[in-house]
DNA sequence: TTTGATTATTATGTATGACATAATAAAGTT
DNA sequence: AACTTTATTATGTCATACATAATAATCAAA
């Protein structure tokens, strides 16, 4: 390269602070050490001695692993590693006023992606009892209106039956954790203003196929019953 | 009720430290009062003195709040309020090695659905472009072969793409976090064994439909072409 | 000898004071 | 007006002390 880029010279600056230093540190000990969950790490104060810091900032790096749930403590026990929730802290950041638009936007569309792909765990998993209750989940329909805020609360109520019909703790979390946005990004002018409804498969429909149907019929029941939503993001 | 739980008149134990508190406090004010991205909030001495704490307990959960990306801090300015990035924190604690088989079947399951629900924002945003790189990915396409292993750097050239496709960020770094899982999902024998693969949809029929099909098709496709996972699942 | 109560001991939790460091503002000099 | 020097401020780090809870060790009593 004849004019090699000044930049290229240049090393990031790294400005960390001796806590991320040592919560990276932390964090890779216990992916890299294949340690199980229960297993001990070494006390505050030996840490401080191993990693040259002084117990304040290791402190500091435990309360993130703590607060992440990699860790829990305990008095005169020490730390010991556990499973933590994935979206257990996803909780606290997931703040429809902070978040950027893009992000808000790009989460709804998220929603519709798994609700249109979960086809397969519905069938494969829903029982008598699941078809029974999403039944009288439906059979109090409100009639179908311009103003998504009528149906709202019996739109989670069906939806979210769905994600708990999939067996999915995970996935179940997941969707909590982005109902106040789905909600938010309703609200606010954020999408394309609400365009005429055309007619729309409904969610009785939708138990129909669920019933007698096949995972093909679902996900595309799905995608027509969502197609009001893709409207308005697509345009 | 005749016969009250005795549990009921309990109440939960708070077990909490006095970090929690201050920093579900502090979360609580930045969802609550709706602060603005840049915004700054109090200095840590008059955060102690209005929480009536020391300034350490101040900092540590401040140093929580700094990890999730909630606030940023400067020498003499102080912190001020930032947009998180979602999943950045989450790639902490995605430890195969930590997280329970449970939850790594349920992260596995949910790849599946994604991408097979990602259809509509495939044809919406893919591009000629696109197809030529999809096109020059699948010429590579190495033969199939009873050992994913062969395949795998080329299964995550292809599925990567098409993640990119979707031109949603947020998905796009929920994938990556997963990676790992899937990997370690697949090779742990954590799923049933393999069994004998199947004919199936190839990347290259994938890449035909995205060229000439419609959103269903590829639904199906797609679903087809994950066939031995759902195989893998269910059993 | 087992049981129960008492007393260390240990490691985390909290508080306080000190100083380093970086960013900004204020004051002073040419 | 432009530059330099000097405060000032708020975060970052360290050291120390003590409170608190959990465990271990010891001892007393039946």
């Amino acid at each position: 390269m004849k004019e090699p880029k000044i930049e290229s010279n240049f090393k990031q600056v790294d400005t960390s602070s001796l806590v991320d230093k040592v919560e990276a540190n932390l964090v890779e000990l216990l992916q890299d050490r294949k340690l199980k969950v229960g297993d001990a790490i070494p006390k505050e104060i030996e840490l401080a001695g191993i990693l040259g810091v002084s117990r304040t900032v290791i402190r500091e790096a435990l309360s993130r692993l703590r607060m992440m749930g990699l860790i829990e403590t305990k008095k005169k026990k020490g730390a010991v590693i556990t499973s933590p929730d994935l979206f257990g802290i996803m909780g606290k950041s997931m703040n429809p006023h902070i978040l950027s638009q893009e992000t808000l936007k790009e989460i709804f569309e998220i929603r519709l992606v798994l609700e249109i792909g979960m086809s397969d765990l519905l069938f494969q998993r829903i029982t008598k009892k699941d078809i029974e209750e999403l039944k009288a989940i439906v059979s109090n329909e409100p009639p179908i209106t311009q103003n998504y805020l009528f149906n709202i609360e019996h739109e989670i109520a069906f939806h979210g039956k769905l994600y708990e019909i999939t067996g999915n703790e995970t996935m179940k979390k997941f969707q909590k954790l982005l109902l106040p946005v789905f909600d938010y990004v309703h609200n606010s002018g954020l999408l394309k203003k609400q365009p005429i409804l055309k007619t729309f498969l409904s969610h009785k429909g939708l138990v129909d196929i669920l019933e007698t149907g096949t995972p093909e019929a679902f996900r595309n029941g799905m995608r027509d019953h969502l197609e009001n939503h893709f409207i308005r993001l697509f345009d």
